[in-house]
RNA sequence: GGGGGAGUAGCUCAGCCAGGUAGAGCACCGGCCUUUUAAGCCGUGGGUCCCGGGUUCGAAUCCCGGCUCCCUCACCA
């Protein structure tokens, strides 16, 4: 949209730069060295004053102020700015010609000595200028006023459109500072984070990411396939069993910091994909994690901030340990007045009604625990609080406690009434834990979509013999979240996950009717279509709904899958329907170049194992799309795909 | 998925209630200016008003449908 407007600008800096070529200047050198950033330029100031020091620094134009035979400017480079002067007397008449072509930002090299203007602002004076990268967008700079040291006061038409600023951060982070300093400190929370671990005598370790089975907590993975091998492939939920086989295997203090994906809701505090520390310490009990994650995040609000004592909106949250210590069932007690350590499904149930909350679905007695908790007393602890002994339903990998048998030794450090941190005494009792996996199986059978498979060669570790056990997962992207003082998760993930981006604005659907029956004649029924469309930019054009059909014409919509169709959002889809219901899978597909291009792709489902499918995807060549198109007409399935602008 | 807000020039936004030739500032382009700083002064250009449909003589504005983002709730180790 607007594209003329862009274009013309556009136009104007691609005539700049063919006259800097012109003046034979190569306009993207290929080497600039530095001497000095410009923040150790303002740190050593009026010594280089005095000694008039020959500087050379470089950095993107954010500002220009002409004024004839002289100029103004403001040169920025990753942590600070500095004014330019640029005077023709100076520079020489070539250079200062050239100057004219010079747009803001433009990443240019200045040398030149020090100096203070007769208003007073640090400067630098300079002798000569290269051009490094000439910019030919225009980047949405914003008019600032700046202190005496440079930080901004002010700021006029700046760039605030979260949508522009998530899709190209490349920009955002071109023109804030500030966006820039949140990841440079969230690259020095990482840093020492290991500085802390590595000194305590961890050993730093990478596990699989592509996993056969997902476990070490619960949630809904992502699913993907390896051809070559053909096999189905959980990206990972979380590190856990893979580092617990290596606290086996007889390293005795490893961590990993890395990337889990959970294929679930995107709001300020959960994103499809985060990064997560784990650490696993052998000889150790959670009591001894509890301690070990106070140093832990003392000294990294020390080593990043200075203090321990952080800004969070309204709140202020003092990092300093030791941290209040709390157990669940007391916290919730409090919160409810009742003991609920032993409390039936119904005495729970009756809280529920009482405190006018919604009963979840499939409400397992560990369910509603959870909920209440949540609900009643999570959201109150601002201050960092160790919660302690959990009811053993709900954590099937954590040893149960050593007086109590229906708790596990597990607690959870929460900051900002949510969850940072969670930990527990590793339950390294194979007989239990084959216990646990079945009564995970229970669950899922009861329509728990969130359960931890059973893992075999997991309980073969363990029968191996795994010694007493300290564990611990954490949050790395919340933990900047409370550090950095910023709103929501996606500002301290550089890329973070959008939908996207409607760039065609004729909108095409693609519709296909296809009926089905749920049940039994699913798993008979192997093939399903879907159109989908290779493109260079986006593999996420197509999306998926299904609906169930209420007349020839009109359906009602009942699931999305947030990020395209996998065979674990169809399964879980259709434990939505009765059996015997129809639904009608509508494939919608919102690129218009799919006339053009004939790349339309269809899913073959396999029967892998008793309840699982899984698909692969195939290109369809000309004669096989009629071979499909045959198919779908025989067994009486109309398609309807057609392309109208809007119709529904 | 529910509720609320938003989408108009490269950027920040007004115009919409009450339909009648598309607006401002910044940025851009031309001119003046050798210590300016949201530089200033003079002049110019720039639009798929998110997309599609409807009502109307006439739609940025009213109606219907869709898309995207933001907030919030629900879901969610």
């Amino acid at each position: 949209m607007g594209e003329s407007r862009e274009k013309q600008l556009f136009e104007v800096r691609l005539q700049k730069l063919e006259k800097i070529r012109q003046a034979n200047i190569n306009p993207y050198p290929p080497v600039y060295h530095r001497s000095h950033t410009i923040q150790e330029v303002l740190s050593h100031f009026e010594t280089y004053l005095e000694m008039k020091k020959e500087v050379v620094i470089a950095g993107r134009i954010k500002a220009i102020r002409e004024m004839g035979k002289v100029s103004f400017a403001y040169l920025e480079d990753e942590l600070a700015g500095i004014q330019l002067y640029i005077k023709r007397d100076n520079v020489g008449e070539t250079l200062y010609e050239l100057w004219k072509e010079i747009d803001l930002g433009d990443v240019i090299g200045a040398k030149g000595t020090l100096m203070i203007t007769r208003t007073g602002e640090k400067t630098l004076n300079v002798m000569e200028w290269t051009l490094l990268a000439k910019c030919l967008r225009t980047l949405p700079i914003a008019k600032e006023v700046r202190d005496e040291e440079g930080n901004v006061i002010q700021a006029y038409n700046e760039f605030t459109s979260q949508e522009a600023r998530y899709r190209r951060r490349y920009v955002d982070l071109a023109v804030h500072m500030n966006v820039r300093e949140v990841f440079l400190k969230r690259a020095k929370i990482i840093s020492s984070i290991r500085k802390f671990l590595d000194h305590r005598g961890f050993v730093e370790v990478e596990t699989p990411i592509l996993q056969p089975l997902y476990g070490g907590a619960l949630a809904r993975p992502f699913t993907t396939y390896h051809n070559e091998l053909k096999q189905k492939l959980y990206l990972r939920i979380a590190d856990e069993l893979y580092l617990k086989r290596l606290i086996v295997g007889g390293l005795s203090k490893v961590y990993e910091i890395g990337k889990d994906f959970r294929n679930e809701g995107v709001d300020r505090f959960h994103s499809p994909e985060f990064t997560m520390l784990e650490f696993y310490w052998a000889y150790a009990d959670y009591l001894d994690a509890a301690n070990l994650i106070e140093e832990l995040l003392e000294f990294v609000a020390l080593e990043v901030l200075g203090q321990t004592k952080v800004k969070y909106g309204e709140e202020e949250i003092d990092f300093k340990g030791p941290y209040r210590r709390a157990k669940f069932f007391d916290l919730l007690q409090d919160a409810t007045g009742q003991d609920l350590a032993n409390a039936s499904e119904s005495e729970l149930l009756n809280l529920f009604q009482e405190k006018n909350l919604e009963v979840p679905d499939n409400a397992s007695l560990a369910k509603l625990y959870d909920e209440l908790f949540s609900e009643l007393v999570e959201p109150n602890l601002i201050q960092p609080t160790i919660v302690m002994d959990y009811p053993v339903v709900l954590s099937p990998l954590a040893k149960r406690h050593r007086e109590h048998p229906n708790l596990v030794e597990r607690f959870e450090l929460i900051i900002g009434g949510k969850e940072l941190a969670n930990s527990f005494s590793e339950l390294n009792d194979p007989f239990d834990q084959r216990e646990r996996f079945e009564l995970q199986r229970q669950f899922r059978e009861l329509g728990d979509l969130e359960t931890q498979p059973m893992d075999e060669d997991y309980l073969y570790a363990l029968e191996c013999g795994m010694p007493p056990t300290a564990g611990l997962g954490l949050g790395i992207d919340r933990l900047c979240m409370w550090l950095l003082n910023q709103p929501t998760l996606r500002d301290v993930v550089l890329f973070p996950a959008l939908r996207p981006e409607e760039n065609e604005p004729m909108l095409r659907q693609l519709k296909v009717d296809y009926a089905i029956r749920v049940g039994e004649a699913v798993r008979e029924e192997l093939i399903e279509i879907e159109y989908d469309v290779k493109d260079a930019n986006d593999q996420l054009f197509s999306r998926l709904q299904v609906g169930k059909k209420l007349n020839q014409r009109s359906w009602s919509v009942l699931d999305t899958p947030p990020f395209g169709l996998t065979a674990d959002a169809i399964q879980r889809m259709f434990q939505h329907l009765e059996v015997g219901t129809k639904v009608v899978l509508l494939l919608w597909n919102r690129n218009p170049t799919i006339e053009e291009t004939k790349e339309i792709r269809y899913l073959e489902f396999k029967q892998v194992m008793d309840e699982d499918y899984l698909f692969e995807q195939i290109p369809l060549t000309d004669e096989q799309q009629e071979r499909l198109i045959e198919e779908l007409e025989r067994r009486d399935l109309k398609i309807c795909h057609h392309i109208g602008y809007g119709e529904r």
